[in-house]
Order: C-alpha cells, then structure tokens, then sequence
DNA sequence: CAGTTGATTCGACGTGTGTCAACATAGACG
DNA sequence: CGTCTATGTTGACACACGTCGAATCAACTG
C-alpha cells in the first residue's frame, strides 16, 4: 500500500479531464471525477500540505517535513491519503521515511479547466 | 440580496490571492482563504452549474436555463448561494428572472495557483 | 532480538454538508 | 387587487467529513 499507484479513482490520471469550463459545460459524469479533484484541495489542511508538497526543493517531501501544520500526525496521514485517492499526489517509501511528490499531470489538467475564454 | 455585490468572503477579490504552489507553500490563513474557492467547487453539483454559467452564451445564464441538473430547484438555489458566496459567481436580478454570471477575476486567481513551475 | 522512531490504520465522536418538502418573497399580467 | 410563475429561504434529516487517541505496522539501531 506505500507504493506509487495508489490511485484507482482516475482511469487515466494524464488525459486532460475536459475542456475549459468557458467552453462547454461538463456532463453529470465529467462532474463527479472532476469534483473530487476540488474537493480534495478544499479543506485548509489539504491544501497547505499540497502546496508544501508541491513548492518543496526536488518536487517531493517527506511527511516528516510537512507535518507542521497544526494537526495531529494521524489527521495529517489521513489528508495525504485523501490527495493521494484524488491523484493529486503519490508516495512513495525510501528506507524510514515516505516521500511525496504532486502529479504535474492532474494539476495541469485543473488549472486548464479555469483557463479563461482565450 | 439580489444585488450584484455579495460575496463578504473575499476583502479584495481581483488581487491574486497568492503566488502559485509550486513557489511556496501557504501560511495557515491564506490556506483557509483559498480553500474556501476550491471546496465551492468540490461538489458535482455545483461544479456542473458553474460550468454552465461559465459556458453559456453572453457569459450570463438564467436560473431557468440551468436548473436541469437532477436536484430539485431549491437544492440548485442552495448551490447557487454557495458560489455567489465563494465570490465564484455574481447574480443580478432583471425583470423576472435572476442572471448569474462568473467572477473571471477570482477565476484566474484560481487558475494561477495552479500554473506549473515555469 | 529488543527497542526506538516514523507512519498508517482503527474506532469513535462532534460538526458540517447535501438534500428535500413546505413556506415565503418578488415580479408580471390580467 | 388577485393570481400565476420564478427564486429564495426555512426547518429537518441522513450522511459524509475532520479530528483525535490508541493500536498497529515498518524500518533503522544497538
């Protein structure tokens, strides 16, 4: 369970989801996958340990790094596997510690989502 | 309430809230800030109906021409407040029916915390 | 092997959230 | 003024979620 591939939630993590939210507007399915991208980074906790994670040298952590952040370390387990259930990041354990990485892919596929009309 | 200006959350919507994830990590404030646009949009419910405000022509949409998302009408109302609050999405009253358009501002915001390293 | 530290899982609790039915409000139209 | 249509609000309910303490698993160290 600590290794890469974790996240059986997206069938195909890297395939941008959708167009533009300017462009058309997503199907019930479409929704559903897509929420739960949001969803993840819309708790205050989540978001900070993913924006640790995301702005750390090399591009990955160590939970022993991030765990700062004002909660319990089991709460903060529970959000990283939270991000890691939406693709948003992977883990990976190297000796002691278990590092984590964002999926530059997923991210990407968000933002293009509130890319503006252009 | 129906004016366009209702969204308290936000002091000032069009600055860009913070630097992108991937510069550095988000105090504890900014996390509860920004959380707040994501979790509005962690619902496939209301990331449908602002997908189709978002979508539709003019850049506006009627309460009337996106109600047909599978909930009943006050569930959609109950959405709708909770964008408007996020400061995702402005409304305006004409005439009978209420218009609900997006915030582009707070949008990109958006769009930029999740711009890659570049 | 025993012991220590790091990290996840389990069980439980309180709060928040999505949903609906019923009611209330706003404007249009006769 | 009365009525009809279009939105929003209220109250209530079930479920999900965030949080923690305790227990468990994993790896390094003596």
């Amino acid at each position: 369970m600590s290794n890469t591939k974790a996240s059986p939630l997206l069938e195909s993590p890297v395939a941008p989801c959708c167009p533009p939210f300017s462009e058309r507007p997503l199907t019930a399915e479409e929704s559903v996958r897509t929420a739960t991208m949001f969803k993840a980074l819309g708790d205050p906790v989540r978001l900070r340990l993913f924006s640790m994670v995301a702005s750390h040298e090399g591009g990955e952590a160590c939970v022993c790094d991030i765990s700062d952040v004002g909660v319990s370390q089991p709460t903060v387990s529970h959000h990283l596997k939270k991000l890691k259930e939406a693709g948003l990041l992977t883990s990976e354990r190297r000796g002691t510690w278990v590092y984590y990485r964002v999926e530059p892919s997923v991210v990407a596929a968000m933002g293009q989502l509130l890319t503006p009309k252009g």
